[in-house]
Order: C-alpha cells, then sequence, then structure tokens
DNA sequence: CGCGGTATTGAGACGTATCAAAGGAAGTGG
DNA sequence: CCACTTCCTTTGATACGTCTCAATACCGCG
C-alpha cells in the first residue's frame, strides 16, 4: 500500500510518431506501418507519483506499460517482509509483461520518480502477434534482454564482492541511463535502502561499502541521489563486461 | 572447454507428432498446423554427453534448442573463475533464445546429464513469427516463465538464508521434475558444488547446509545425485510459494 | 595400485548482519 | 519563525554467518 495517489490522467497526449524517445539513436527505426499500428495499440498514459506502487504482485488484470519518463525497480518480497529489487525500469523499458502473458504477475512495481507510462491493452496483444511479427519479435527481445539483463544481476549478488556489487549496479545504471543519450554528470534517483535491496545487502553495510567508493571519488551522494564521477573507474571494479550497444525497439 | 566430446548424431529421429514430452499434461496440446509446422521448424536432434558444454558465451551462430530429455544448466562466468549457475534446464526448456535474439550469447550451458536435444533453424524463427502468431506468443512466454524463474533465484540468492536458499533450489527442481510426470522418489542429477554454484555460496558451507537437511531426513546424498525425500518440509523451509500449475507450450 | 572426483569435518579469519545512536535535511503544523 | 517529525546517511561495537585453508575418507576407474 502506497502513501501516495496512483493514477493521475489517461487522455492520450503524445502520438507515437513524435514520441520524443524515438528521436534517439538507443532505438532502432520503425515502420510507418508499425508506427502506426503501436499507435492504435496504445490505449493512453499513467502518470504515476514518486514511491507510488505501478504494479503489485499478485494482480492478473495488468496492462501492459512502456515508460515514457521516469525510473521505476521491480521487486519481491518474502513474507516476512524481507525484500529483493529484480531490476530497474527506466524509459524504453516494457513492464508487466509477465502479467500478461502469465496470468498472474509475480513481483511489483514501484515508482522511483515520478513516471510517465504509456498504457497498452492487454487484449490486443494477441493483435499484435497476429498482424505484426515484427512487433511480436520486438516484444520477444524485449523479453529476452530484460533475462540477459537478470542474468547478469545473478552473476553480481551471487558471486561478487559487496564493492564489486555496488560498483556494477551503479555503473550499469550508468550506462543504461547514458544510452538514453544524456550528457553531463548523471545523477542517479536511487536512495542507498535500494541499493541495499539490490545488493541482498544491509543497509549499514551498504553504507560503508558506498562510503569507501565515494571517498575513492568515483561517486557521491546528493540529495536526489547518486551522482556518478567516475564511471569508467566503477566499471573497472566491478569487473563487468559492458552492456552491448545495439539498436533496440521501442514498443 | 570440455573433456567430452560434444556432439553425437544429428539425424531427424522422433516426430513432432509423436514426441513423447508432448502426450504429458504440462504441456498445452497443439494444433495440427502448429505440429506441422513446429516439425518442419526441427532440424535435426543432437545428443550431448553429461559435462558437455552446449553453448559458450560469447558464441554468436549459435541455434535454437528445446530439451527433450536430460538436465542441464546456464552459467556465467567472472575472469578470475568464479561462477554462477543462473537457472537449470529440464525437458521442454527452450535454450540458446537469447542467442539467436540478441546476437551474442553472454551465458553457457552445460549438460548436467546426457542430453537429447531438438535442434531449430536460426533463421526460421523469423518465419515462425511471420506465419504462426500464437507459436510466437509461445516462444515469448516461454522467455517471459525464464524471466519468472530468475527473478525467483534472484530473491531467494539476495535474501534467502543458506538454508532457505538450498531449500527452494531443491524443492523448486523436485517440482519442476514432477510436473514432468515423474512418479516415486526423485533424485536430482546434481552435484554439491552445483548447489554452491547455485546458491552463491561456498563448496564447503554448502556441504554442512546440506548436511543440516539431510540430518533431518528432507534429502540422502547419493551417488546419482541428490534425492528428494520431502519435499513439502524443502518448501516450508524455504518460504517459497510454488510454482503455477500451468499448461505450457512445447516448441 | 594410484588417481581424480566427490563428500565431509575442524579451525581460524574475514565479511556481513544486527543493534544502537547520532546528525543533517526537508516538510508540517502551530 | 520555531518545534517537531520523518527520511536518510553515517558511525561504532559486537555477534553471527560464511569463507578459506587443511586434511581425511570414500568411490569408481584405468
Amino acid at each position: 500500500m502506497s502513501t501516495s495517489s496512483k493514477a493521475t490522467g489517461s487522455g492520450q497526449k503524445v502520438e507515437c510518431a513524435s514520441c520524443p524517445l524515438r528521436k534517439l539513436d538507443a532505438f532502432r527505426p520503425f515502420e510507418p506501418q508499425e508506427l502506426e499500428f503501436v499507435s492504435s495499440f496504445k490505449r493512453g498514459e499513467l502518470m504515476v507519483d514518486r514511491a507510488a506502487t505501478v504494479l503489485v504482485e499478485g494482480s492478473n488484470s495488468a496492462h501492459l506499460y512502456t515508460v515514457l519518463s521516469g525510473w521505476g525497480f521491480r521487486y519481491k518480497m518474502l513474507d516476512d517482509g524481507r525484500r529483493q529489487i529484480l531490476n530497474y525500469a527506466l524509459p524504453g523499458d516494457l513492464i508487466g509483461l509477465q502479467g500478461v502473458l502469465m496470468g498472474e504477475l509475480e513481483h511489483s512495481v514501484e515508482a522511483l520518480t515520478p513516471m510517465r507510462l504509456c498504457v497498452f491493452e492487454r487484449n490486443k496483444l494477441m493483435t499484435l502477434y497476429a498482424n505484426h511479427a515484427g512487433l511480436a519479435y520486438d516484444v520477444t527481445w524485449l523479453a529476452s534482454r530484460e533475462e540477459q539483463l537478470l542474468d547478469e544481476n545473478l552473476l553480481s549478488i551471487g558471486r561478487r564482492s559487496a564493492a564489486e556489487r555496488a560498483a556494477y549496479l551503479l555503473a550499469s545504471l550508468h550506462v543504461r541511463w547514458k544510452a538514453l543519450g544524456g550528457s553531463g554528470t548523471v545523477t542517479l534517483p536511487i536512495r542507498q535502502h535500494h541499493v541495499a535491496d539490490t545488493l541482498g545487502l544491509s543497509l549499514v553495510h551498504t553504507n560503508k561499502t558506498l562510503r569507501k567508493l565515494a571517498s575513492a571519488g568515483l561517486i557521491e551522494w546528493v540529495e536526489a541521489g547518486c551522482r556518478v564521477l567516475d564511471a569508467q573507474a566503477l566499471i573497472a571494479k566491478s569487473g563487468w563486461n559492458g552492456l552491448a550497444r545495439v539498436g533496440r525497439p521501442l514498443i
């Protein structure tokens, strides 16, 4: 149960063809017909506040969303309250596919910043598969990419040391954000308890680990979150091989 | 580099329509036309020995496989040799989708037992999407299910205690195997070092943890692997909510 | 017979969790 | 404007879980 109100507005505000995201070269260009269908696929937009719950575990009437702006994260919880953040959702990422495909959602999604979401009709997904093989392929591609990110997270939590894990997390978020075209120093909109719940560490130990990264000049904590000062050093420290830089679809 | 020879035989031995797997009620029934296409999609069969490397990280000419029989596992490694097992592949599971979709594979797959694999043409995947929306949907479904399993593994490694993790792993493998129709006591074909590399623990500590489960009568280690004696107790100890029992596609 | 793979056990070192407390910043209501 | 709360970061002390090192034992196999 979130304290913030969840939904705000639902009118279709931006045409897909003029979606600012689509201009970025992180995303592959779409055919006019694809664009047309995606536009008809789009039901509207949803604004959610920071800390609002976008999707909740156990629900099965979930919609499908694409993040237009803002950050969110997927997580699961154990009965006693222990929480594990599974991955983060950035602009262009698809949210809720598991719920649509498998019936019941087994994770929740919370907004890290105010988010603008593109809402898709659950029912029209079958139409997408029936009439737009390319887009269907793209949906699978996005699912597969999420799987790839999870693989790396699993490697991280399972086998990297606390410092390596932290460095990897911050580096990967930095890279993913930078790939969206941002310039200048990046401030990741996360708190230390998000880092802790992502890395599988306690908050106290997370703080001590981050403190060392900050003392080394790699990062800096500000009110808004974590400023990444030296992404290369983070990557080096994490032993991460980096992210393939490929044009990805935007649905 | 594996010591065993990798490939054996490649002739098409079993017609998809008469595939023994398809008879199990774990899998949803297929339309005749779907079956026909899947059959044409199938290029042949591949037998691999125990401990053979089925797919290797970094390769990009990968095929797509469905496990017909036997067990395997997906894993990633860090440069210094630390290994993390990401998930296990059982009959009916798809292997290599990431490689086909994303170009380069970022994980490896090794056989835990001798495996019989159904080999699919990488190039024909696009045809599948173009002409068989239902099957395309199924491929996405399988990718999404893998994501779901990874989510749970991530929760496990990140937030469960060693004993809970071990219990969860053994319970989930037991459930997945049982869902394929096996009867009687199950012997999971894994060694303790597999458990260790899956749970993100050292071999020594894994042994001590498993020893307690064995002393409590929940499991037993035999030459062939781990006999699950009390799956219910394992599930209870792990705090796991179980696996949704739904008819899944077999491609 | 020796050998490699596997399971087991003990001892000590190290990393991480837990408990406790403090301080800064932002927001709220008086 | 100030007291007050809440959220977040930080630090220290101690307990606990897990790792590493080391050694043993068992087994099937060449």
